[in-house]
DNA sequence: CTATAGTGATGCATTTTTTGCATCGCTATG
DNA sequence: CATAGCGATGCAAAAAATGCATCACTATAG
């Protein structure tokens, strides 16, 4: 769009910081961004950046205006989606954010599904921490976010939410792996499997450690969960997780077994599926927002509210 | 602002139904225009317009379109008005729309005790029936409605709901004006005044003497109620308003008396305060609206939802 | 059946706007 | 005190928007 190349120029001038490194992003010389920048806030009637000795920065007003263009873009990019959709065809680019512990299974699972019956649609998943996608959601980046254990702002919506318990998971073959139930103490004589400190589980974890005044012996520190999956089978070594993360198609992942651990050691999770409030999701978006909605109820029928 | 010049232009395309004469509105030639809808339609990717022989008009696309760039250029102006705040000094237009029965007494009050404290913010009021009134809030003509006993959509937000009885008004010579209440059937040895048909004022009354199998001698039929406020003075004869339309800073007119008509006769009206569905008000307008909740709540404690 | 007045579309010359180059003034950093 | 980086600005070139004249079409009136 014409129109909307201006904006975006004024976008990643905020995001650079510089007017010259955002010029050369754009491949305009950096003459003419000033320019444009100078003469929107002449229309304004008031300057959007301030100007510092190492480039520019929006000031009050530049962060009130970045966010009604912000808007204006990916409001129109939504416009222009559901005009598509009129003529049948479902097209479209859906942006998702989600933490480390639901990457891995469940998404996958679900855009494989949603591109079974539309195939123009295109995905983009960012592996973020909670703040990072908040803040992406917040800047419109992205247009779904799935959090674990996240505090919530209020400017944000939620969607749905869904408890989940943290289960531990070993190889069929650790001497634990025939128990119903686990405490965090049962896990005193073996080694034990962390994930990396950013999540939302392993804090889950450490406030249970110290409120079961233990200390387990940390013997492997992963960000990723296929890699301690795969590594449960070399060492009689215990792993965290919750469902949503492990759940392949209602199995679990082939020789592991999952235990969910006990409350009182190991508070439940909150899964939160969140969007920008207020905002009308492209129609792509909206309908895998749907089919997320549908998947999450039907696997986890007493858990979603 | 400049980029929004070219949207605006196909706002008024849109309104006016045919190019050229919007061309002539906006004082360019129909080429110009002509050559911006079709880049336009190019960029979009689909036709907006449909061609006919007498001119233009949108086409399903052309109605996503319409409604983005509309809902696009009412944002623009609730940015700049916020950003105008930021120097403290309040700027702004607000745009109200309300029937005959509101329009009278209690908006001018409360226009004039705003523009008290803040005299740079003007005024526009459209009296319109309820029906133009949500139209030009959908199409984000207006910022604020105040309708009286209309059917509510869904797409329109309710900020407040009061009820209003209606109250019969005369001349106090009135041989009626010492009663406490009405009932219709009082009303049948006199004449009475009667608002224009359109007006939710005048349904509750019609339906009224339909229930109760009346047929009150219809003396005066008239659109400004200050009009039969004054001619109360000249002739034995009983007119009908609601509060909101005749207290005056907490009084009621010269002269007159207003009594309630009995709940039997004729059912209690409700006044709507609305603004268009998850829409940001500009700073004057929310400031406005404020302060219209706060002197419902203060003079209708009991009647305010 | 034709004349007419209305509509939107288009080729071409003109005007306006935007862009790029060269350069200025400024500030922080070594 | 020199240097490197930043945004601002005068001036000429390039690009875009505009206006004029005109075409093709359709409904309506005589």
């Amino acid at each position: 769009m014409r129109h909307l190349t201006h904006l975006k120029y004024i976008d990643v001038v905020a995001r650079e910081g510089s007017i010259r490194k955002a010029a050369e992003k754009i491949n305009i010389t950096s003459t003419a961004l000033n320019r444009r920048i100078l003469s929107l806030e002449e229309e304004v009637g008031t300057s959007l950046f301030e100007r510092l000795p190492s480039g520019v920065r929006l000031n009050t007003a530049g962060e009130l205006f970045i966010q009604h263009i912000r808007y204006q873009m990916t409001d129109l990019s939504r416009v222009l989606s559901q005009i598509a959709d009129l003529s049948g065809v479902r097209r479209g680019h859906v942006r998702l954010g989600a933490g480390q512990e639901l990457v891995a299974s469940f998404l996958p699972e679900q855009i494989g599904l949603y591109r079974k019956q539309f195939t123009s649609v295109s995905f983009e998943i960012a592996t973020a921490n909670p703040n990072d996608s908040l803040r992406a959601l917040r800047e419109f980046e992205i247009d779904i976010a799935m959090l674990f254990d996240a505090v919530m702002p209020s400017d944000v919506q939620i969607v749905a939410t869904v408890e989940q318990r943290v289960h531990a998971f070993m190889h069929k073959s650790h001497p634990l792996a025939d128990k119903n139930s686990l405490r965090l103490q049962d896990c005193l004589n073996t080694k034990i499997m962390l994930p990396q400190a950013n999540g939302g589980l392993r804090t889950l974890l450490d406030v249970g450690q110290l409120q079961a005044n233990l200390q387990l012996e940390e013997a492997v520190t992963a960000d990723d969960f296929n890699m301690m999956f795969n590594y449960a089978a070399h060492e009689a070594i215990i792993g965290f997780h919750i469902p949503l993360g492990f759940l392949q198609s209602g199995g679990v992942p082939e020789g592991l077994v999952f235990i969910p651990l006990d409350e009182r050691d190991v508070g439940t999770g909150l899964v939160h599926l969140v969007q920008a409030k207020g905002r009308v999701l492209p129609v792509a978006a909206a309908k895998f927002l749907d089919q997320l909605l549908q998947s999450i109820n039907e696997r986890f029928p007493e858990e979603t509210r």
